[in-house]
DNA sequence: GCTAGCTTGTGAAGGAATTCACAAGCCCGC
DNA sequence: GCGGGCTTGTGAATTCCTTCACAAGCTAGC
């Protein structure tokens, strides 16, 4: 397949929350020109993401609600459940692990890992918190899809190894740090610091 | 000032990051080349972000660490301290108002606010979870830069609404809703459910 | 003070993403 | 079953961002 724009899929997942408002709200069809407007775009931007998979709609009328969310699940790959480990029992790691969008999302938390003897045994909403020592082996047998990374900054570079090592290729990082891995591996980098940072900016450079 | 482009504020984040971690070393000027290599991009990219702000290096010999550290705090607005608030004290609020990395980096936490009657007067870390329905008249005495939004999706919008008209201009969502505020307001958006669906995608996808 | 060896700063080129603009196609009403 | 009114799908144009490539300029050594 052609390369898809990060910011195509995106968009997409954005578009896929709105179409499941508007099944819930029982719409049956819907145009580029709604979709752009609810999602702060343009209709030709709307109609250029959804070109580069097929064509969903119907001319004259529009896309239908139902068979549009399918096809972009399909295309986003949420057609199925994905097994997510989390990595850091911290503060962010427990609230991570509590997040209910996950579950709701198809996204199944095997477990969460620490270093912390008093945390390890303990179950966060029903999570277990595992020892960290029991990384690989666990990784081995459980097969998780992707692993959270919630460890401080510091010692996040050497988690990445220790998971990439033991077969992992899609990682979600919390830490603030610049991660580095080999090219077959996906790693996106949620960094809040840099997000304030960049309302700072806009803050001090806006006249 | 010319319009500077999301992704380069975003990246000097990041050299501003391995700067402070140089000058913790005690390493007097690094190159571009350098910079590059940490930050997972290319010394071109380095020199061209800089340069839409001045000419910091010397040439044949790169840059004085601790020059280029305090022009990109400049540049980025962090030589003050900013004043955050943080709407909703759940989870992920909590997570927040807990994290360090945040006060280490010249963010003033002044209080959380929630509406659950619960929460309303303790703290959170030695700082006040206050009722929500004071929201607008603190904002009008504490005069806060910077509000997080920590709420749940459906309540977002209501809440961005608010603190606009309140007077806030910047706001850090972690809701997972498209938020909708005028031109002159800044709103990002973290949203865990879309990075974990880019990983998803690539899964999906990779071929 | 001169030369060799680096590294910056920056126009120009190239590439990627977005927007434009319109032909193609569908539906509804008559 | 035909025409008017919409809306899609998509090449072309445009805008935005990144990479290239090299002149300019600094340092260190002799």
């Amino acid at each position: 397949m052609k390369r898809i724009a990060e910011s195509t899929v995106r968009r997409l997942s954005i578009y896929l929350r709105f179409l499941e408002e508007f099944e819930g709200n029982g719409l049956a069809t819907i145009s580029s020109d709604e979709l752009a407007r609810r999602g702060g775009t343009t209709s030709a931007q709307v109609r250029k993401d959804l070109s580069f998979f097929g064509s969903f709609g119907k001319r004259g009328l529009g896309y239908s609600v139902a068979e549009l969310r399918t096809a972009i699940r399909e295309i986003l790959g949420l057609q199925r459940e994905w097994r997510v480990i989390i990595v850091g029992a911290g503060k962010i790691g427990a609230a991570l692990a509590q997040y209910r969008g996950f579950r709701q999302r198809g996204f199944q938390i095997i477990a969460t890992y620490d270093t912390n003897p008093e945390k390890i045994g303990r179950t966060l909403d029903g999570i277990e918190v595992r020892d960290m020592a029991r990384l690989e082996a666990d990784i081995g047998r459980d097969k998780p899809d992707i692993a959270v990374i919630a460890v401080p900054s510091e010692g996040a570079q050497e988690t990445l190894d220790r998971l990439v090592r033991a077969g992992i290729t899609a990682v979600l990082s919390f830490a603030a740090a610049q991660l580095h891995a080999p090219p077959e591996v996906t790693v996106k980098t949620v960094n809040m610091a840099m997000e304030l940072e960049g309302l700072t900016f806009a803050l001090t450079n806006k006249d």
